[in-house]
DNA sequence: GCAATATTGAAAATCATTATCATTTGTTTA
DNA sequence: TAAACAAATGATAATGATTTTCAATATTGC
């Protein structure tokens, strides 16, 4: 129950890569795998780390991540809050509502919008390599108070 | 012809906060209203705030963008290269195109995709504050060889 | 013009991320 | 399995963007 799903594969896609399989790679791959508290960031996945292996350093989480990232496994968001945070990359492309309340963020896809935005692009002259769409809202409460008042 | 357009605005709003006119502001509000090279980072103020007074700093370059920011005069945007851009907040909302190869950027607006994303929220149980939506890409150049290898 | 206070510039501090480099480890080969 | 070599690690310093500190200066109201 402590290794995720897929940790394989990313294991696989890293040796693939000519990487070697490293102790400390072992236990990235396999927090990134884990299900729940899904897109963490650097830090989350170095204190994960840290209470499997108190070895590990800061650089090496970098490091791997930036592998990983190379190889498509997992893929980083730069959310408007500084820093990265990363996601076993999916299977298939999804967008992301974050929760300015919670920081929760929700995955979702819309054949619609990603139809319209090839549309503008072509209208525009561009071809879409990537793009990159967030909504940040807050809960609606349909009977609740408005503002919460942080 | 050296003073932009609405520059005259973007001084009563910061003087509407309280806050005071200075030399430095009065120059970074001047370039902001500026027209052409739209969507500056901080340095690109700084430096071009330079050649107008000599002794503004960075630190100025900064706070000033973010009062305005606060004010609701310019817009902040965090674009995946790291640092911020700003603009003066245009009259109506619209997203970007990046151009990934030259580092233009492009505005568009689509009231659909809008619709859209208000709708997902709405099946969500969100309530949509704002969102990003940034199209990466290059311009499609229809004769020529599909990838332009780096 | 003067006092009260916001703003400035210079310099140092943060924060996230990356680079350096000597040491350790994974992998390959004998 | 052990030697050999490159890749990966950890500790530490460096980076780049942005922010803070604080004494000196400039604005605004009177």
């Amino acid at each position: 129950m402590s290794t995720g799903p897929d940790s394989e594969h990313l294991l696989d896609l890293l040796k693939a890569s000519g990487a070697r399989i490293t102790k400390p790679r072992r236990v990235i791959v396999r927090i990134l795998a884990e299900k729940g508290d899904q897109h963490p960031d650097a830090m989350d996945i170095f204190r994960r780390a840290l209470r499997e292996d108190s070895r590990i350093s800061l650089p090496t989480v970098y490091r791997t991540l930036k592998v990983l990232e190379e190889q498509g496994a997992i893929q980083r968001h730069a959310f408007s809050d500084g820093r990265s945070r990363y996601e076993p990359a999916a299977g298939e492309h999804h967008d992301h509502l974050i929760d300015m309340d919670t920081g929760d963020v929700i995955e979702f896809h819309s054949e619609k919008i990603e139809q319209l935005q090839e549309e503008i692009a072509r209208e525009l002259g561009y071809e879409i390599v990537h793009h990159r769409l967030e909504l940040y809202g807050r809960r609606r409460k349909p009977q609740d108070k408005p503002q919460g008042r942080r």
